[in-house]
DNA sequence: ATATAATGTAGAGTAAACTCTATGTCAAGA
DNA sequence: TCTTGACATAGAGTTTACTCTACATTATAT
């Protein structure tokens, strides 16, 4: 089974817009009918992928190099691995900061309920 | 003490261009030494908060409104705080979401290193 | 006295990732 | 037959957050 591109943006939830950007990106390579974009069913799957990537940080340039090893199949599977093994540890510092971060604006916060009830203080 | 805008550049890690930017946006307001800008011992702090801001995804225009509410002093006090808190939500989210992509990126990447062991298995 | 360096302003340019517009083709329903 | 709706392409426009350019002014060093 195969996906218009007007159902294939309902399933993967991007706009028609949006995957005609990721195609001319080379993102995905979607199959043609008679002019007609056809998109599978692995193709969501892959959709799916490309959302993590994002979601994690991973510029499109970046996802473009990971497409291109994909479409080379088994022969790059290494290379593949190599890249989301990078993009790990690159999640992993960036996860530590983030809580580094947070850990901080606790501190900000609970500053500033002292503060707070200092105000209320003359309230009795 | 305070900075011109090229020590106060240096001490912040942050262009000129950039300072001179947010100054527009009106996150820092220097005072002025004859025309040229002055900036104080406190803005220095207020910088690193605001790369902080910035780090843990929050957009100019809501620093711009946290900026608004730290010129009106005390008085805002509670508005401030209600943002952070927001805020830091807003964080915890974003981590949680984070490390589950990590997960699954683990996964994905456990999967890769069978597929790979088993390339090599006919290398005896 | 003049060249250099650091400022200043105003506005243009850039990069990323969409998002939309204009225009055209084509098949199916009233 | 006519019109609506989904699809197509090419290219323009948008948003965010800078970053840079052009040109003017001022202070400092030789």
């Amino acid at each position: 089974m195969d996906y218009s591109i007007g159902e294939f943006s309902k399933v993967t939830g991007l706009g028609i817009h949006t995957l005609r950007y990721y195609e001319h990106e080379s993102l995905i390579i979607p199959l043609r009918n008679a002019s007609n974009r056809r998109h599978s069913e692995r193709d969501i799957a892959w959709i799916a992928f490309i959302k993590r990537l994002k979601a994690t940080g991973m510029p499109i340039k970046e996802i473009k190099k990971y497409a291109a090893l994909r479409a080379k199949g088994d022969a790059a599977l290494s290379e593949r691995m190599e890249m989301l093994v990078q993009h790990r540890q690159f999640l992993n510092e960036q996860i530590r900061q983030l809580q580094e971060h947070e850990a901080i604006l606790d501190e900000k916060i609970a500053f500033y309920q002292q503060e707070l009830k200092g105000c209320r203080e003359d309230v009795p």
